[in-house]
DNA sequence: GTAAAATACTACAAACAAGTAGCATTTAAT
DNA sequence: ATTAAATGCTACTTGTTTGTAGTATTTTAC
């Protein structure tokens, strides 16, 4: 359970596109309008191209949109693409793997949740974002 | 959303405390029994000690003993003092403060995930894991 | 009272994550 | 062609977290 601050970066980015899914962003245009650092923006940015969720135009009037629908795009993918998967799946305790044989104390404890976890970024594509608020972001 | 290492290591030493409530544990034995770095783990203890959830007795035969019923310690306690509450509590988009007046469409996906972490952690004492399941630990 | 077994304090070191910089490359407008 | 506006690559710097070391202090056993 570790969300990184670039894994945040990048839900801010995305989601801020999804508003309109169909436009090209610049870098430039994306720092003036969500607080991340210029040139960690951008590395993010072509992060985000190879890991395909957006696709890099070069040149001037270049940018990045999206490469495929955004009902498709999860937030359980960014999250993997940026931090990897064992960021949120990790145990609760920090074992690398698990020590037990059986299932230990706290297992149980954390389980339900980890999976209300898992599920709401499983269940939850920028596409349904912004259909469930039509606020300016 | 944040649990850092230190935390998982302070929920490994508690979680193995409490399996005998009132029994005095030595750094050294602890050591034994959970994977952390040994000076690491005795400067945790020291912080854990300092926040009152266990109690240090100094000197030979010393070791560290619950302070209180650890019916009252709760998780999320443990990881307010070691993490500080924000950790938890802090904005799925990494903002340190809302950048909206009204809420931004992340927060409405995630609000419900967020209170059933924060339900759970705090709902869960040492004494319910134990209840929980009485496997080894 | 001396030695041994424990914790306490504080500074340092290593590893990792976040942020910055410089220069190369691509493409469109002129 | 030239210039300007954009992305791409890679190395460096800074900050934070994690881990280590040395030394001091406390208390019990003998
Ligand atoms: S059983 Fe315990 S140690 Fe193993 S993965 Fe689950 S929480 Fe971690
Ligand atoms: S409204 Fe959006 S930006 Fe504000 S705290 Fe909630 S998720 Fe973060």
């Amino acid at each position: 359970m570790n969300l990184s601050k670039t894994s945040k970066y990048a839900f801010r980015i995305l989601v801020h596109m999804a508003k309109d899914e169909k436009a090209l962003y610049s870098a430039q245009q994306l720092h003036q309008n969500i607080d991340v650092p210029e040139r960690y923006l951008r590395r993010l940015l072509t992060d985000l191209s190879k890991s395909g969720f957006i696709k890099s135009i070069q040149g001037r009037q270049g940018g990045f949109i999206f490469a495929r629908d955004i009902s498709t795009i999860t937030l359980l993918q960014i999250v993997e693409s940026v931090d990897g998967l064992d960021s949120i799946n990790e145990c609760i305790l920090g074992y690398d793997s698990c020590a037990f044989d059986y299932s230990c104390p706290m297992h149980d404890v954390w389980a339900e949740t980890k999976m209300k976890i898992i599920d709401t970024l499983t269940k939850t594509s920028l596409k349904d974002i912004h259909n469930n608020r039509l606020e300016d972001f």
